[in-house]
RNA sequence: CGGGAAGUGGCGCAGCCUGGUAGCGCACCUGCUUUGGGAGCAGGGGGUCGUGGGUUCAAAUCCCGCCUUCCCGACCA
């Protein structure tokens, strides 16, 4: 292709209000144009990379046996009611009207669909059946951001299993996960299995493939030890034990004036050590009141609150809400002697005694608290987040938490859909069973974001081969120039014949201009024709991520060219 | 949803405090010179200053409403 007929609107500046890196660059270099908040265009660069990372994940999926489908986008309320998930996704649906004034939505992921379709199956003799598809998703997230990394509008490579009893789920779910790793490979992201929560998804096993960035959103404890790796909203670590004071036969209380904070109670005289309180906080789960005990020093993660409550609407109580329950403000609370509330404890505070906590009154505490003596029916729980550098729960040694971006998911589904959407087969004994499905997800769009979001540098873009909009660009440096020119076509006809998808920079600009566009885009190798090289019959290949260069004769350059082109495609 | 910031030509920004009819860099068009790392000179085109209202002889500028975008948070009582 020539670039003097292409459309690769290159900007010197980002726009002011792009900070992720990738948002940056692919904003520069011409791959995308924001439409509105958590919407972008795709330009014909930036649908050649997303394209390309579709295929490589459409020919992993078709390698473990998965067949193509197309759904609709769009979906009649009655499906998700069905499900239950019209009540559960809330405002992240968009939902409208048609002209008969009947409920649709634009669906966020397709498990219901695929369920209704595997409704035509009848006999075990039919499954075990993966199907999927690539396809646009509508989320209408609280706050899109980082350019494709988090939007509103995206294709997502979804896909399902089918099977009829728990092992073969977990062939499937290994082929899953198999075929994720060797699709990251291909697009050289250093994506790493994480344990993770599956979130309102619904299901158990759930395994999220995470890249480290500094623009992802998630956060990753990691052990550099035994290789545990969990997603922040499930990983644990070990506490170590806290040798505790025997305290009395039963509570105290004591007047603490003005004090309302862990810290103000720690440095009160009388008070305890944050590590020896037990902080109270009220919560609503799903419009049910409930306390929160966590030690003094330590933080709820509100995903881990959800997925042990299974509650769907998570959030801490207002003031008015807490007064009018417990009769204290913040900062008074605590759960000693409360009845009538769910109580969720944190496991860390397993076996405590003599701690302090608010007395359920403003400015009163209690100190000598026997956490199982004096809480009265306490629900236990992994509540708390882990922190970097505390002991792994599998071998001991410090955790790291690294920020990551989510390029995929999968997860094992169980048989929720297929029951809500009346799928069942009969088996080899004529006996009707619900078949158990599993749940797969990368999203196109912010793979892409991610491959630019760790390959890079201050020159711009670097693809590797696999996804690179194109293979490889001829710069000639003076295409008025007719021995430059003849040298660049021929060059271009030969890497055609050889099958590398090239393009042709044949604009009249100066050579600076060009050079930086061609760095600026990312095209991994760069063939320069220009008068210097090609006196002694010579042109330049140059590697983009290296930016070695060595000298061609223009008889072998596309020969060597594609040589080096095809040891990276994979 | 809470907090913060910002909307001025395609991109980046100044002007606003102290009201007087819009400017700079890049990009774009024409010509000449230049041509191995984002050229020089000369000439030129393009903006209802997000939007609606108000104040005023006069509003990009002051006041009020709305819309949009971005960033941080979404819990430590």
């Amino acid at each position: 292709m020539r670039w003097s007929d292409s459309f690769i609107p290159t900007l010197r500046d980002a726009p002011g209000d792009a900070t992720a890196v990738s948002h940056q660059l692919l904003v520069r270099a011409g791959f995308i144009r924001q439409l509105h908040s958590g919407h972008y265009s795709l330009l014909p660069l930036g649908l050649r990379v997303h394209n390309k990372v579709a295929d490589v994940v459409r020919a992993e999926m078709d390698a473990i046996g998965a067949q193509e489908f197309l759904l609709p986008a769009m979906h009649p309320a009655d499906l998700w009611h069905r499900s239950g998930r019209w009540n559960v996704m809330g405002s992240e649906m968009f939902r409208l009207r048609d002209r008969n004034d009947a409920d649709v939505v634009l669906g966020m992921t397709h498990e219901e669909v695929f369920a209704a379709l595997a409704a035509e199956m009848s006999s075990y003799r039919e499954l075990p059946q993966t199907w999927y598809q690539i396809q646009t998703k509508f989320r209408d997230e609280p706050r899109p951001r980082s350019g494709l990394l988090r939007v509103r509008e995206f294709m997502m490579k979804d896909s399902y299993s089918f099977d009829m009893d728990e092992a073969g789920l977990d062939v499937s779910f290994e082929a899953h996960r198999e075929a994720y790793e060797k699709i990251f490979k291909r697009l050289d992201l250093d994506a790493m299995a994480v344990q993770a929560s599956s979130g309102a998804m619904g299901g158990d096993a759930s395994v999220e493939f995470m890249v480290e960035s500094p623009a992802g959103e998630d956060d990753v404890a990691r052990c550099a030890g035994c290789g545990y790796r969990a997603n922040i909203e499930r990983a644990r670590a070990s506490v170590p034990p806290i040798d505790d004071p025997s305290s009395g036969d039963a509570p105290e209380r004591f007047a603490t004036p003005g004090v309302r904070t862990i810290d103000a109670l720690a440095s009160f005289e009388g008070g305890a050590p944050a590590d020896r309180q037990l902080k109270t906080m009220v919560m609503v789960l799903d419009d049910q009141l409930t306390l929160v005990v966590l030690r003094g020093d330590h933080q709820l993660n509100l995903q881990k609150l959800a997925d042990f409550s299974g509650a769907t609407d998570v959030r801490p109580a207002t003031e008015s809400e807490t007064v009018a329950q417990l009769g204290a403000s913040p900062g008074s609370l605590g759960a000693v002697g409360v009845e009538g509330l769910p109580i969720c404890i944190d496991e860390a505070l397993r076996g405590r005694r003599s701690m302090t906590t608010g007395a359920n009154e403003d400015d009163w505490h209690l100190r000598h608290v026997d956490v199982e003596r004096d809480i009265i029916d306490p629900q236990w729980a992994d509540l708390r987040e882990v922190t970097a550098g505390e002991a792994c729960i599998v071998c001991g040694k410090p955790l790291e938490i690294a920020r990551c971006i989510e390029a995929g998911h999968i997860f094992k589904l169980g048989r929720k859909y297929c029951e809500a959407m009346g799928v069942s087969v009969l088996d080899a004994d004529g006996i009707a069973q619900t078949p158990i499905m599993g749940s797969y997800g990368i999203g196109i769009g912010r793979a892409m974001a991610a491959v630019a979001e760790t390959h890079y540098d201050e020159r711009g873009l670097c693809w590797p081969v696999g996804v690179a909009p194109f293979e490889a660009v001829i710069t000639v440096l003076d295409p008025a120039d007719e021995d430059q020119s003849a040298a660049g076509e021929r060059l271009e006809r030969e890497l055609a014949a050889l099958g590398v998808d090239c393009l042709y920079d044949d604009r009249p600009l100066r050579p600076g201009v060009k050079l930086a566009d061609a760095e600026l885009v990312g095209v991994p190798y760069r063939l320069t024709v220009g008068a210097r090289s090609l006196a002694e019959g010579n042109v330049e290949l140059t590697e983009r991520s290296t930016r070695e260069t060595r000298l061609l004769t223009v008889a072998e350059a596309a020969a060597v060219t594609a040589g080096e082109i095809d040891a990276h495609r994979r």
